[in-house]
DNA sequence: ACCTACCGGTTGACGTGTCAATGATGCTAA
DNA sequence: TTAGCATCATTGACACGTCAACCGGTAGGT
């Protein structure tokens, strides 16, 4: 940075004004990143990035189908965000839930014909997406660094002590 | 300079597989962060970051008051966002609304006491946590190649064309 | 056998965000 | 004057997320 950080590192307390315009910069672009890719596949497939989540993970499941509590942990969503979602597809019917047989209480998740539609309909455009708003708005070097931006974050993130 | 026919720009349409797990690893990483800052803020403050895109806002400006659509332009959000959260706000008491004497059928919105009492409690706790969790886990040449990231992004997120 | 404790999943309450429709009020043009 | 029309703000319906409570059932310890 410039001229503001002399001291060490731990002394400081605060951010920069600096720092804090590159945070700002940062973490909103990304957020409207994450919000512009929402409605492209919104309005390329009438899907939301949650859609899509559960149905790709569907889609690559034995016999596409998946315990509730599986299909949570693979995509790293709590439970009851998993269900309330569900309920909300299963209404659009791209999928179903049954009793599954062999685990009791467990809950099957079934793609329906419509889902498997849905799910290969949204793949290209969904990923061509990415690729106009993300990978080509950055040169190689700057992928790579975003790359390692994330894993010193999420580093951080999964930090213990880190509240 | 901005040819965005698809045909000419790269032959590639999609992604590769590390491109991929690139974005995936950006994406959820700032997105967890996000996460991670408001829940920090809630817990220090009881205070969302509307909240406290909000109470900045105000406590900025002349009289701690401002119209509400000034205020929607100022933070960027949609009126009606901003009327919904303009009413949680009030009904806990940290905001107030009043006709507007000058401008007919305006509604100013007005810092109260409670409202400055929360914003300057949020706020050395909001920034420390930013130091924490983004500057301090990045090198100063991480930080900086974040904002270009940014930028970048940013520039693609604007130019005309990309829907 | 009984009590308890956990496990898998659902539900309800609520905060948050978008979109479309609705007042309310001035401005402008026939 | 009046018929539109833009502007400012609110509202309602709905999607989405978290949190905490709940419920049915299995397993362990006594």
């Amino acid at each position: 940075m410039t001229e503001t950080t002399p001291a060490r590192r731990g002394g400081r307390k605060l951010p920069t004004a600096e720092e804090l315009r590159i945070w700002r910069d940062f973490i909103e672009t990304t957020a409207a990143l994450s919000s512009r890719l929402e409605s492209r596949l919104q309005s390329d497939s009438a899907l939301s990035t949650g859609d899509y989540a559960v149905l790709l993970a569907l889609s690559e499941a034995p016999d596409q189908a998946m315990r509730s509590s599986a299909l949570a942990a693979h995509i790293g969503w709590e439970r009851s965000r998993l269900s309330h979602h569900l309920g909300r597809m299963e209404r659009r019917g791209l999928i179903r839930r049954q009793e599954c047989a062999t685990v009791p209480r467990g809950a099957e998740v079934l793609l329906t014909a419509a889902g498997v539609e849905a799910f290969g309909n949204a793949t290209f455009p969904h990923l061509r997406a990415i690729r106009e708003l993300f990978v080509d708005a950055l040169t190689p070097e700057q992928i790579v660094a975003a790359g390692e931006i994330a894993a010193a974050l999420r580093a951080r993130l999964d930090a213990p002590g880190e509240g």
